[in-house]
DNA sequence: TTGTCCATGTAAAAAGTTACATGATTCG
DNA sequence: CGAATCATGTAACTTTTTACATGGACAA
């Protein structure tokens, strides 16, 4: 029985709570779902063909455009067993940050372009934290259910905060990083405030 | 001209500072400096050999033990100037995180089973933020090169420093959702707070 | 009529993991 | 004398990215 991969599971997790096709699931995982897991779309079809294979999930077609059928894919009671057994299943994250890797060399660049850098860090966060707003509100409107932990909508809402504690986290790194380099620019500021 | 991948930035930054063998390159590439990226042996070596042969690292043979030569590997001027145009050139990250994947998927668990992987997430991060702790004991008997954005050391101290941000946060977001469960099941908590 | 969105797929290449393979030294 | 550490590599496999490919509907 060939194994499901962390994909596999991703794809499931969005199917647990509606049916959907192979296209919405691709919209899904970019931002900012895709700010915890992204996936293409040349990824996530072969991925569904083998759910399918594998009796995971199940396909409908629908009336749709285009040179191929439109499928609505819907999870199985087996796919709901397999995801529920991953779920609470032992963890090892391995975690990336080409960020880190960049700001591990910056002392190689030139202090100008060094801040310039952080400062489009900052932006970014800041530009994400907006995004979570809107998102937010959005949940706002959901009322009960969103404090509900018997409920999806609650662990949706919970990926949310950690989302929101992340970049607010990042943004406070870089305010504390870019004070940190103008201190050593002028000294007279650290001699102000001492 | 083959262009340089992600990973071989990664093995320049670590040469930028000093000569290293590929053995040490992979020891570094495990924790803690693995929490921000890493890296197998057998994904090195042969970059290692990439490098080589567009001219950014060069190797000396040095003594050393088993069937094949110990290698000690140093970045060129070449490779230093390829590492600085990497360094501030635009980023586009992928952020992955299987836990937020598998928090999105908890109400299929058992509260008991959500509140035990939580708790366990809880305890990892508490490992990782003692781990960072003895890293950063070691930053301070370096000194005033800490906090000299010129050093190499500043940058390395930069990245710690946002390790335990990110450890600090994730602890706090899992206190928060674990206090949200704990009033869900405990109606009476809810009424003595409130 | 040109471009964007919907909708599905395949192919090729790059990146990453796991397993195989060798052999010296050093510590218990 | 066995296990761990040092040290280097290759092979097979899985995962992810980038590019190719088709075509309907609808709006500017």
């Amino acid at each position: 029985m060939a194994q499901v991969g962390i994909l596999g599971y991703a794809v499931l997790g969005l199917l647990a709570t509606e049916p959907r096709t192979g296209y919405e699931l691709a919209q899904r995982m970019k931002a900012p779902i895709g700010w915890m897991w992204s996936a293409q779309h040349s990824q996530i079809y072969p991925e569904l063909a083998r759910l399918t294979e594998t009796g995971l999930v199940r396909s409908t077609v629908i009336p749709g455009p285009g040179p191929r059928d439109t499928k609505r894919y819907q999870i199985t009671t087996a796919g709901r067993r397999s995801l529920a057994a991953w779920a609470d299943s032992p963890i090892t994250e391995v975690m990336r940050s080409e960020l880190m890797l960049r700001v591990r060399v910056l002392w190689l660049v030139s202090p100008d372009r060094a801040r310039l850098f952080l400062e489009q860090q900052r932006q970014h966060q800041l530009d994400r934290l907006r995004v979570y707003a809107a998102e937010e509100a959005d949940f706002a409107r959901h009322g009960d259910a969103v404090s509900d932990p018997s409920s999806s909508l609650f662990f949706a809402y919970a990926t949310l905060r950690f989302g929101i504690g992340r970049a607010t986290q990042a943004l406070a790194w870089c305010d504390w990083l870019l004070e940190q380099l103008a201190i050593a620019v002028d000294p007279i500021a650290l001699g102000a405030q001492s």
